[in-house]
DNA sequence: GATGAATGAGGCTTCATTCAT
DNA sequence: CATGAATGAAGCCTCATTCAT
């Protein structure tokens, strides 16, 4: 197995022992067992536990982050939803895909110290500056109702955020599209001024 | 200091402790420390560190309950609505006046064991299945648009727990009244038929 | 047992594990075996391995200090030989009483990192400060021959630590008395001007 | 680079090491970076960390050995102090050229543990030995004075130790001449009846 | 020979819990 | 009841040594 394999290896296991036991409660001894490496090994592609943890949720980020564009309003109503929906749905994709990123995302990273605190608070802080943005321009559009847009990217955030903590912790719920549908409909309801979202058939 | 004083003396400087350093962090030491009191003395009054954690989350849940109305659809749309208002007014009253429990909730809760997560679910569960009913309600008034209920309640939830949560992390947002307000606003547009929304001018 | 003497019996133990093994080699594990006390006993009494280490050190330096006096050279050269006599005798007392602690001083202490050299450098630093000034005093006095001060004190340190070094190593060398008395005769002939010297009959 | 020549460096690196960190604080990663070779490199070279040191350690006595010349005091007693003049100054030659190996043997080498101590014993118990025949001889042809064999080859031999400690630590001290001269007086008149040791002129 | 990834024994330290006073 | 000293299980990390390529 070559270097970059067993790296990769490792923080796939790292990744199942956090998902499952809490960052706290995951011990290396978890890890490595799952690895099927020893003790030693796991020390020479990571600094510490703490740094495989740094190195997932910085990993989880970038692709996160690859996932999100910037809306841009100048294809009209019709085409900032389709981005809003393309957005959410890549994001989820993606998360659905890798159920343990998710909990670690929402259930592991949450609390930990407040290094890791800060680093969520700067992933979501982003995350926020584009939604912001995106009411920006909608409002200059005129196809947003007035809004105060510091709490309601917050708003926005919070319901997908809460559907994706149900999902990672292992509800019952219908199927994707329908997830993304029913998510995207509750805010075009919430923002859009009633004719617009009349007009998208939401 | 009679038994039960000594008991809630220990229960708050607990609650401080963990709010500050999360409950991994947090030692029985730094509890102990904050009461004055010896160690010996903690387990007079507590099995252990994961018992006070326990009843600390036991208490919130409880507090919260208790300001959580099941909505009474009976006064019409505007009556639902300053219901819900009042619901969520109480709710955040509590936990603004009372912030070591509200990160208690959001960010220390999570994530801990599977002990602790179950407790979290059943939770909001019980929160959900109420938002759910009132849904049902709503839609039988045919006061709210075509909706799923499941997904939208944890919608509901997600919008108002976000905002909350950078509360509880100390951003920097208006004042009450005005979170509040647009909160209300936020899922009135994202749930009501625009005819009803238009009426509660929102 | 209270907590002073347990402190103390701790040390001791240290000390023991430390002459016989070297600070390295020793383990916590040895100390504590010998002490008869849990793992945990050991850290609520000294922060770490390294810091029981320093306070053995701090309390060797203090009881040499307390034993070596300044020599006043107003009594005459009997006097003066008679003080450097006392001061000898006090030290090897001490150390011959407590050979752990020699040599914890001339073999354990040696080049164990840097932070421990300094300490010792300071220590034989203060020494040859006490030193040099008598020799200063005995050339003021015209009792010493020509020599350069810093040079010849450190001379006089090192036919006194070798002596003790071997003590500490545990050569077969004669009774103390003869000891002192031949460390003595040899400075005293190395150092003073020949008359007095004889006069000194030595 | 063949063989030997890589042995030899390594064991010049690993010298380096040693003088800089001490052998417990020093480790194989150290020795080969600083030689620029692989890790199993090394061990086709040397045993064990341990049998590097052994061979510096060795190699050093020979060097030293072989610096030392048994005193032949049928040239009288100028040629006597000369020969002890030349054996100081051609063990103050080596060593000062090869401060690393000065350090190792002063300060490094002290106290790791039993079997590197029985070494170093061993070696200055061999250094005694030659210095007391030395004394013998000197006693014999009436040039000392009464002295205890013993212990006075231990007092030598700590004078000139201490002094290189000195140098090994880095003290600022005058230049070698000056050094091996004051050595030699201080030893001269601690060691010969002043008749002799005024004819010495020292 | 040379390489460097893998190994795992072993050390230090923490901290929840117990228990004698 | 209160105290705080004692306990020891458990975790993290290091590093000398081995071994497959």
């Amino acid at each position: 197995m070559r270097r970059a394999e067993r790296r990769a290896h490792l923080l796939e296991c790292a990744l199942t022992v956090f998902a499952k036991k809490g960052y706290h409660t995951a011990t290396i001894a978890d890890i490595i067992r799952d690895a099927g490496v020893a003790r030693g090994t796991f020390y020479l592609y990571f600094e510490s536990k703490r740094m495989v943890f740094d190195q997932l949720l910085g990993d989880l980020f970038a692709a996160l982050a690859s996932r999100v564009r910037r809306i841009d309003p100048s294809r009209g109503p019709t085409g900032v939803v389709a981005q809003m929906e393309s957005n959410v749905d890549e994001v989820l994709d993606y998360l659905l895909e890798n159920r343990p990123m998710l909990r670690l995302l929402l259930a592991e990273a949450v609390g930990l110290d407040p290094g890791f605190d800060q680093k969520l608070s700067e992933f979501y802080g982003r995350l926020l500056v584009l939604i912001e943005s995106a009411l920006e321009q909608g409002l200059e559009m005129k196809l947003l109702r007035k809004l105060d847009k510091q709490i309601t990217s917050l708003c926005i955030l919070g319901s997908i955020k809460e559907v994706l903590y149900q999902v990672a912790m292992g509800s019952q719920l219908p199927e994707r599209p329908k997830i993304v549908d029913e998510i995207l409909r509750y805010n075009v309801r919430a923002l859009f001024v009633p004719e617009v979202a009349d007009q998208l058939k939401m």
